[in-house]
DNA sequence: GTATATTGTAAGCGTATACTTACGAAACTG
DNA sequence: CAGTTTCGTAAGTATACGCTTACAATATAC
């Protein structure tokens, strides 16, 4: 035998690099050169690590999620702060929202939709935040009383948009910070309660 | 004096078909070839309509607005069919919402943000909407009553972003046709209210 | 220590593609 | 008709970039 694979630490250890690169970037403008100046290594290391260039991609889109759920599941376990769980996400969400600028991962995976692996990614990544913030609003909502009506699943996609819409606003100069901020928190509230 | 030139029609001929090229391909993936062999010339005509790639870009983002704007002024015009202009545009998005697949465009756009002539087209784009929208709630909401609260001004937002979501979810193929429409008359209704 | 695998370095290749140039044909003006 | 400009065709250029290959160095298992 001889020295052991350390693919998979290394992967992790590269993988936000990756995936701010391609936030900051895009998909098509991020250059294997460029991804690997950042990683610090040569391009064929990455190569190793991972098939093509588009595998990079899909992995970027997988840990956009696994960030905002480590994030989530600290709040809610963290049920010191007052309110309902629903009402301390909107609260951190409203402050924090959009902090890394890895929504911009997203918008880039919106124009590669045609690509199987990536749209994949993204059916993967929009239903899991869908099913994650739906499971919140049922819970909100049915505390005790009968089960949620299906008037939840709709409005957990609306939060989804208000998440989205609030990004480009921000992104693009069209809202002021506090109106970002406000924008998450009272309509995020008005959502909830439906 | 000799031939009187065109370029105006032209490229008011072919802005929907360099539209729907970009819609289907995003920015990057477009070919300046594949632009002009859809508009059925040779490429270098495309490059006496327009200096470069982008300003082709730039212009099918134009156009996205100005048709929707087309359509939405109809509407208005056309009072017959009951309800208030608000509600008659709602009822016509649940039905017809994202049928011209343009909004790809707009994620397109979104990939190359950075960009400042196609940020400064998106601006435009994202602003005019949202202010025809925030009209729309205000002068729904201040019917004859005091003048709208600045709630309007985040619940028009939120609507853009209801809009947003709804695309992605049907080009995911994550909301049926049938919650694709709820989506946006229910909420869009409860969005209304506020 | 030695064999075997992994890690790192460096250069290069093939292709895709934005944009250009050159030139002939057609059309409008006076 | 004559002169000028636009319009259409075709080929070419230059570069950027995804990905590969070849080889040296290093670390682990036995």
């Amino acid at each position: 035998m001889a020295r052991p694979s350390q693919t998979r630490e290394r992967r992790k250890q590269l993988l936000p690099v990756i995936a701010r690169t391609f936030a900051e970037f895009g998909y098509r403008r991020t250059t294997t050169a460029e991804l690997a100046q950042r990683c610090e290594v040569r391009e064929n290391i990455l190569y190793r690590l991972w098939p093509d260039k588009k595998a990079m991609f899909v992995a970027a889109i997988e840990y956009v999620y696994q960030l905002s759920a480590e994030t989530w599941a600290g709040l809610l376990r963290d049920e010191g702060s007052g309110g309902s769980a629903a009402e301390r996400l909107l609260d951190y969400e409203s402050e924090h929202h959009g902090e890394l600028g890895l929504y911009r991962l997203v918008f880039a995976g919106l124009s590669e939709i045609d690509d199987p692996q990536i749209r994949g990614a993204l059916q993967k990544m929009y239903g899991r935040f869908h099913r994650f913030i739906h499971r919140q609003i049922a819970a909100y909502r049915g505390n005790g009383r009968q089960p949620a009506p299906s008037g939840a699943e709709l409005a957990a996609w609306a939060i989804v948009g208000l998440g989205t819409v609030a990004n480009i606003g921000r992104e693009l100069g069209l809202t002021t910070p506090r109106k970002h901020k406000r924008l998450i928190k009272e309509v995020g509230r008005l959502l909830l309660e439906g």
